[in-house]
DNA sequence: GTCTATAAGTAGATAGAC
DNA sequence: GTCTATCTACTTATAGAC
């Protein structure tokens, strides 16, 4: 999706806005137009169809969750490692994008023969490298013996649940607590990492 | 919303069914008629409007998941057990509707709210229990010193996420491992329990 | 490139026959 | 109670003026 003008800037900006937070069904071309601040009929100027303005917005989402995966199996790094900037990653590309987890997890849901592809051909490639890597480390004593699948999705999940659980979490730290919710969702670093740390103790 | 007739009940079936996979603004009152083999008039006999249709379906599924929560939280059990019986009821819960999550979480972004109320009387309350009995056994050395609410984060993520991302974990599984979808899901139960265990241990 | 006006199709809802 | 036919409103998309 190119983007070489200032209005095609402008209506692709408003179109993430609006796109993330209703999903494709509940937005409405008319809502982007308002938000960007200019005719409806521009929208299908530069994009032809709101299908293929959502396409757009959909593909930069997946860009920016499987970045944070990809990134991290990439990396010369052990497990651990890994998993901790996995998770620093998620929570700074999520802190400034809530509605991020529940768009791309709904798009799946709708159209999941879509990711066969896209998720045959990268993160399951990766996540080969990883599975092995897990082994090697449990061979050599490094991390006691785990389920890598289970290892990967525990992590996955408290890093990405509680963001698309956010009005939860916001009522209850309002009601309940003494801090911010941007520094609960800052603090998930911490305790996540140290939730995988004691997880993966050989000596436990 | 009373189920008395069978009609009644055939069309609230097809409407959990459409509604819990496409959303509210994605179902279409055709596609639900067409589900309960009958005349899409008659929805609106029964139910006068595809918004209170959709309220029916959504009381119920929020039920089902506060359910969950609340049994737990009544019952006189220390924190780890508490925490076990949440995981048992919603991966069985899960297990047999998989849309729910991502249902309710939708919902709950789209119009928190409605949901203000809801969560201050119930799980807020109950919260405020689970909270202190933590502080307790932390002080009686039962467990080790956590922040109680990280820790619930942490369980409800590693629940409930692994269900949002079925596509994801499908593919997956069948790509990678020999065992089946429905058996990784059990297997959580088994997994995250460990996981709180010895998270919880207080002589690590 | 940007606007106004409008066409074409769709979805929720109702009227009225049976 | 259940159906067919239809109304009304809304939404995407386009035609055409500027």
């Amino acid at each position: 999706m190119v983007k070489d003008t200032n209005t095609e800037r402008i209506i692709f900006n408003a179109a993430r806005k609006v796109f993330q937070k209703k999903g494709l069904d509940g937005a409405r071309m008319q809502e982007i137009a308002d938000e960007a601040g200019m005719n409806k009929a521009l929208l299908h100027y530069y994009f032809r169809s709101k299908e293929k303005l959502f396409q757009g917005i959909f593909n930069e989402s997946i860009g920016k969750i499987s970045l944070g995966i990809q990134n991290v199996f990439n990396d010369n790094m052990g497990v651990i490692e890994k998993l901790q900037a996995l998770v620093n990653i998620y929570v700074d590309t999520l802190s400034e994008n809530r509605y991020l987890p529940l768009f791309v997890l709904n798009e799946m849901n709708q159209h999941p023969e879509k990711f066969e592809e896209i998720l045959s051909k990268t993160i399951v490639v990766h996540l080969k490298g990883f599975l092995i890597q897990v082994e090697k480390e449990v061979q050599s004593g490094k991390i006691k013996p785990v389920n890598p699948l289970h290892l990967l999705m525990n992590v996955l999940g408290m890093v990405i649940f509680p963001f698309a659980a956010y009005p939860v979490v916001s009522i209850i730290i309002n009601k309940n607590m003494d801090s911010s919710v941007e520094q609960f969702y800052l603090e998930r670093k911490k305790e996540i990492f140290e939730f995988i740390v004691i997880a993966l103790d050989p000596k436990k």
